[in-house]
DNA sequence: CCTACCGATCGGTAGG
DNA sequence: CCTACCGATCGGTAGG
């Protein structure tokens, strides 16, 4: 049995762990070096405050919906498969990094103001790439022309934010059928072949 | 000017307040009290726990939503129509009781387990009802025979649980035209006629 | 990474 | 509803 120190980020993650599952105010130091097997105090060897772990958190979850975005674009050209890669890579970021995910969805409100106006500009970045992705449909003809263009995006995007709170892995319904479902219920709405 | 004591009330709506914007965990007594105008110890007299005030505002939510759903199936017994006023009841809720919704949907969490077993009944009673009225929209034939019942209400319920996020009723975008907007994204998709 | 702390703040009580 | 507290816990530092 080998006891190995914890690495900085063995520590993120951990704090990932906590404010996802307890919330950021929820999580206290002390919570942090139980989870980790060792003093709260002895955290701040890695990390200089609180609130720095939670900026990184909230960071790697950015990043991850992020890169998904651009690899989606980078895969293909036609519309309706990039709106495909993006609901996949959505998925995947919520049931492979769920910690991630949801401490950047639900916990960027306990972030100081210029730490939360990051946030905020990353998330308008990702929903416009759904937006130009809905309306290269809409110019292409698979999405129907009196589409709101804003209003699908948000839609869409309420769908998949919320999946971390129903989604059960264990479930019948494995990751492509949930991709699917999804699909299908947004782009039969709005799909102009009948 | 007159200076009357608060009521009990008053410090549940307060609450409310603090919990839908900071967090249970994010809010302190002595918060409140300086919300309301007094010492934090004061709001002893109301309350017996800082728990109990969660568990009034978690369960006014609730309430609100139920009583919405009640409303809708009392209304009429034409299935789109009882969609329609479900989803407008949930608008009501959302962006008339602002506070208790937010709190009901996002702080549960927060709840010791008998209570948070409590909500989530409630939750699971409240998308039954959803579920049972697309049922009736595809029995009626409105609705197409293949729909997945419970996904679909679980989709309806994610777009509803994430307005009080990005609407604005200062914005273009009023509540009549909300609610049309969210039936249009979601029954066309569920629509037999082509 | 630990021990030993720090001042501040927490939820809550006693007694008016 | 206030004053005056209580013990517990908070984020964080010093010094090893």
């Amino acid at each position: 049995m080998t006891v190995t120190r914890n690495s900085r980020a063995d520590v993120v993650r951990a704090a990932g762990r906590l404010f996802a599952a307890r919330g950021y105010h929820g999580t206290s130091m002390r919570d942090l070096g139980r989870e980790l097997g060792l003093q709260g105090s002895s955290l701040y060897s890695h990390i200089t405050s609180k609130e720095d772990l939670l900026v990184e958190v909230v960071e790697a979850g950015a990043e991850l919906f992020e890169r998904s975005a651009t690899r989606a674009l980078e895969e293909t050209e036609e519309p309706i498969e990039r709106l495909r890669l993006l609901v996949g890579g959505h998925v995947g970021v919520v049931l492979d990094h769920l910690d991630e995910a949801r401490t950047f969805l639900n916990e960027a409100q306990a972030l100081e103001r210029d730490h939360r106006a990051v946030v905020i500009k990353a998330r308008d970045r990702y929903e416009s790439v759904f937006r130009s992705v809905i309306r290269q449909g809409i110019e292409s003809g698979e999405l129907r022309p009196d589409l709101d263009v804003r209003m699908t995006a948000i839609y869409l995007l309420s769908v998949l934010n919320a999946i971390d709170r129903w989604y059960r892995p264990e479930g019948e319904l494995d990751r492509d059928a949930l991709v699917d479902s999804i699909m299908e219920f947004v782009v039969r709405g709005a799909n102009r072949v009948r």
